[in-house]
DNA sequence: GAGAGGGCTCTAGCG
DNA sequence: GAGCCCTCTC
């Protein structure tokens, strides 16, 4: 079969098995995606209905292309596989079985920022006061809904300090919330079925029919949900097969359990399990060089991994000053690389360990002009102005949504300000009506002012007047339409600010991604659209055919490979992010982000870390990463970047080891500040010290700048240069 | 009620 | 540095 000629003996096998429960456990690159991919080819071809094959995937990127591959292989019936993340593929049985829960099929998603901000209102509803913030309670309340702890069996039985009685209360107030909004925040996606198919007993029957075969890609990052969801799902003749590695399990924060996978024989009886040893992604150095990093680690399933592609390149090493001399150097080894070997910009990744590391990355690549894009980062999806109509869209859709009635209330301004808003909604609560009726009844909500509540009710009346229209006009119709009456991005031009401007041309990408998917899906509604988006990922939208670098974290190019790659900011405190709070399981978990990050390469890794790096506004001193000590000093050469030298405008000397010399020299400079001196600044260019005042954090400074004027500044903040 | 400006806090990774 | 909130002025 010719199918199969693509795989090595052990791959083979594991395609080919089709008794049981299985698992595939294998290291990085050794073709698990490929026998997952074949796999569900291979049953196709032997007339396997596609319609009652579920695959699991971890972005829907992933799916995307699994799906496409499959398609290509054996032809359009693939396409009515179940292919999708958890969170995708249950929204949409969540949605056609939403009754049964007593929640209506065009439910909310609510993102993190919705939730969070949901999380705040209950906090200032309730008047609770907690030492914390919004952000904190919810990161809290997702944990508790990662491992499936109720609201009520927390607040009985394990809250037990002021706070978690706190806690408690608020998370049973969150979650009623979220049911009269009629939304689910992402943990409920996995929490909602659960309770379907243990409730209703009928609804399990008919799934666990529908799907014959479940396959699960990444399994080492499910959390307990997700696993409980998977065991109610397989009946005893379902076929289950699992795929993963446990030395990238990288998502524990989020409730991942390593343990689904150390546990997987126990947990699906008879289970059988393969393993794949060769690796056909990275070259002999590379392999070895991520192989004494992960032996550190002492929780782990033992593999072997070995490879027939060659040595290749040792690794690079590159002792960098700062971040700006970081970036500079990647820069130029990119240029490099580019030159001497036949490889497009599309072939070369930089990887880091948080998002704030891009900026000065972006800045190092935009002035040696080389293309480059971002993966993730603030997402599209998740900005300010396209939150804004996506929210216009969800109250058009769904009316009992308070997050988002109160996110476009007063916006654009219409003259509805804090004060009625808070009026209408104790009235709202009073009464308890939804906020979007208490808006039909404000001429009976005294506490408004007459002009205001005529406001409201202009705006009720434009509410209406779309929902009228939703089941009237197609998607895009009713969108353009929406966003001209509005007049946001008239609005957004008249403001001709740097910022107003992108916020236009986000605007207008959100039409013209809206254009794009009703052409997809020409029958396409509101909801579709909408139950779209709020599941799109940031990896989601890499594009590898462009040819540009790409940039992303770390734990975003799980699963991805790339010919050339850069690991930056590989210092203690950037990575290990947190060394000295990390419990050792956190510490492992750390090194095993690291061997991913290495294992993304196929031919060539850079290690870059920088002496020093701005970071909170201040200037931090680090040692160079312990991962970068553990690798075996046979498989890399050591470079030095623009260590000892000046780099920059910056004048600072850096020092190699001394590590109090230079935070002494660093003060120095600061002191070296002195009325009279000239100095640049990045906005306000140059200046002359008028005035020092106060010291330390709280030093300031007044400048006569030539084309600015005076300005008092933070010498904190200002990072001015003395020239 | 809007808008400007100042002060304060937070600060990881993500579906 | 960014984002949020408070205060002050119009
Ligand atoms: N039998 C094979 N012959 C040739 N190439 C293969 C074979 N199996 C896999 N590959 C290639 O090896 C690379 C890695 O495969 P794949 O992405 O499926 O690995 P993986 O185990 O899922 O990796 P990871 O866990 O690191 O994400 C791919 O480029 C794939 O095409």
């Amino acid at each position: 079969m010719k199918l199969l000629k693509s795989l090595n003996e052990s791959q083979l096998a594991a395609v080919e098995y089709n008794s049981g429960p299985h698992i595939i456990v294998a290291g990085a690159g050794s073709g698990k995606t490929r026998v997952l991919t074949i796999k569900i080819a291979y049953l196709l071809e032997n007339g396997f209905d596609p319609s009652t094959i579920l695959a699991l995937t971890f972005t829907n990127k992933a799916a995307k292309e699994m799906k496409e591959r499959v398609i290509k292989l054996i032809g359009k019936k693939a396409e009515k596989i179940w292919m999708g993340t958890f969170h995708s593929i249950f929204a949409r049985i969540l949605r056609a079985e939403s009754t049964r829960l007593n929640y209506q099929p065009n439910f909310s998603i609510y993102d993190k920022e919705d939730s969070v901000a949901l999380v705040s209102t209950v906090i200032n509803e309730m008047n609770i006061s907690i030492d914390s913030t919004a952000n904190n309670v919810h990161h809290r309340i997702s944990n508790l809904k990662n491992q499936m702890i109720s609201p009520l069996e927390f607040s009985k039985n394990m809250a037990e300090t002021i706070i978690d009685k706190r806690i408690a209360s608020i998370y049973l107030e969150y979650n009623k919330r979220l049911f009269e909004n009629n939304a689910m925040d992402f943990d409920d996606l996995l929490l909602k079925p659960i309770e379907l198919f243990t409730n209703h007993a009928r609804v399990l029957q008919k799934y666990r029919k529908m799907f014959k075969y479940i396959l699960v890609d990444e399994y080492q990052d499910t959390n307990r949900a997700q696993y409980e969801i998977l065991k109610l799902l397989t009946a005893p003749r379902t076929k289950i097969c699992v795929v993963g590695d446990d030395a990238q399990s990288i998502y524990g924060w989020r409730g991942a359990e390593i343990r689904n996978m150390l546990e997987f024989e126990k947990d699906f009886p008879k289970a059988k399990i393969f393993r794949l040893e060769q690796n056909y992604r990275s070259t002999k150095n590379i392999l070895s060089a991520a192989d004494s990093v992960i032996k550190k680690n002492t929780e782990q399933i033992a593999k072997t991994l070995w490879t027939e592609n060659n040595d290749g390149e040792k690794l690079a090493i590159i002792k960098c000053a700062d971040e700006k001399d970081e970036a500079f150097q990647i820069a130029k080894q990119i240029k490099k690389e580019i030159s001497s070997k036949k490889l497009s910009l599309s072939d070369i990744a930089i990887f880091y360990r948080i998002n704030s590391q891009s900026r000065a990355l972006e800045d190092g690549l935009r002035k040696n002009k080389i293309p480059y894009k971002i993966i993730g980062g603030v997402e599209f999806y998740r900005r300010k102005e396209v939150k804004d109509i996506v929210a216009y869209l969800r109250i058009l859709s769904n009316q009992n949504d308070e997050e988002s009635l109160l996110r476009i209330m007063n916006f654009p301004q219409r003259g509805i300000g804090n004060t009625s808003i808070s009026k209408m909604i104790a009235f709202s609560r009073k009464l308890e009506l939804s906020l979007f009726t208490t808006m039909s009844r404000v001429f009976e909500v005294i506490e408004v002012k007459e002009r205001i509540q005529k406001n409201v009710k202009q705006f009720k009346l434009l509410l209406d007047k779309y929902i009228d229209l939703k089941d009237k006009l197609s998607l895009m119709e009713l969108t353009s339409a929406l966003v001209d009456e509005l007049g946001v991005l008239r609005m957004y031009k008249e403001e001709n600010t740097p910022e107003s401007k992108t916020r236009y041309e986000n605007v207008q990408e959100l039409l013209s991604g809206i254009q794009e998917f009703s052409k997809n899906n020409p029958k396409a509604t509101i909801e579709d659209f909408l139950a779209d988006v709020s599941l799109i990922s940031g990896v989601d939208q890499f594009d590898e055919t462009n040819n540009s670098v790409t940039l992303m974290t770390v734990h975003s190019s799980k699963g991805l490979e790339f010919p050339v790659v850069f690991v930056t900011g590989c210092e203690e405190d950037i990575f290990p992010l947190n060394p000295k709070f990390d419990s050792d399981s956190q510490t492992e978990e750390e090194r095993r982000l690291f061997y991913v990050a290495l294992t993304r390469a196929e031919k060539k890794i850079f290690i870059t870390y920088a002496r020093s790096r701005y970071r909170f506004g201040e200037v931090a001193y680090q040692n160079r990463s312990r991962f970068i000590e553990e690798i075996d000093p046979s498989f890399y050469d050591e470079l030095n970047g623009g260590i000892g030298r000046k780099s920059g405008r910056r004048k600072k000397v850096y020092y190699d080891e001394f590590y109090q010399e230079s935070f002494d020299d660093f003060d120095q400079e600061k002191r070296s500040l002195r009325v009279g001196s000239r100095v640049t600044h990045e906005l306000f260019g140059m200046g002359k010290i008028l005035q020092i005042t106060g010291s330390g954090d709280t030093q300031r400074v007044t400048i006569a700048f030539e084309e600015h004027g005076n300005k008092q500044l933070l010498v904190k903040f200002a990072n001015l240069q003395l020239i």
